[in-house]
DNA sequence: CGGATTTGACCGGCGC
DNA sequence: GCGCCGGTCAAATCCG
């Protein structure tokens, strides 16, 4: 499995740049993403700024969606060790993704796939919880033991009915404190917690940018 | 009772 | 062509 080798043959590395957990990952070039919902310009525009929510308000999502900006409880102080993009796979040409049969594709009736890339992004965040609480909802779908770790990998959909991401989360077998987690898509609605913890500082900007 | 989780089966791509 | 492996499905089970 060729693209966890990044991850897991890194030492733990300082961050030089946190996208957030709940962050809209912003796509490595691509623009492919939740073809059934949205189109992907109004998607993506490989502004973070741009999550693609209709009605959410012009905003810089990307140092909104911070943790620490919205006390987003994190699993321990420790955080965010490495954020890794992967750019690479597949954009364009479809190639698989993570090596699987479904992976990157999308299952229609009739156990016939499509093929649809999607934009990918995979950190690592040290902590003793497999589960972050990234501010989005989660159903689990499966979980798979995986080669070369005595950890099994879990595999996660966004509960929102609209949208497509999915997230792996896997530890480290190397590093039994580390967890990597794979986020496959971009979210097209804001996450409830953030727009929750947001509500209130929107409303005073709102009432500032009047004067 | 409805939603979430578990888990074995199945599917499809890739390497040999 | 075949086997391995990762990703997904879906029925069963759990839980609030």
């Amino acid at each position: 499995m060729s693209m966890m080798e990044p991850l897991e043959g890194d030492a733990p590395l300082p961050l030089p740049h946190v996208p957030g957990f709940s962050a809209p990952f912003a796509p490595p070039g691509s623009s492919q993403n939740c073809p059934s919902t949205l189109s992907s310009q109004q998607q993506q525009q490989q502004e973070p700024s741009s999550l693609g929510c209709g009605e959410a308000p012009a905003i810089d999502w990307a140092s909104l969606f911070l943790p620490s900006s919205i006390g987003l409880q994190q699993p321990t102080p420790a955080g965010l060790l490495q954020s890794v993009e992967r750019p690479s796979e597949g954009e364009g040409n479809a190639t698989k993704v993570g090596g699987g049969g479904g992976c990157g594709k999308e299952k229609v009736k009739g156990g016939r796939a499509k093929k649809v890339s999607k934009p990918r992004f995979a950190f690592q965040t040290r902590s003793a919880n497999d589960i972050l609480d990234d501010g989005y909802r989660w159903r689990k779908y499966g979980q798979k033991a995986v080669k070369n770790s005595i950890y099994p990998r879990s595999y996660y959909r966004c509960t929102h009915h609209t949208c497509n991401v999915k997230k792996q989360v896997q530890r480290l077998s190397k590093d039994t404190s580390i967890v990597v987690t794979t986020y496959e898509g971009v979210h097209n609605h804001p996450c409830e917690k953030l727009m929750e913890a947001l509500s209130p500082l929107l409303k005073q900007i709102q009432f500032l940018s009047r004067f």
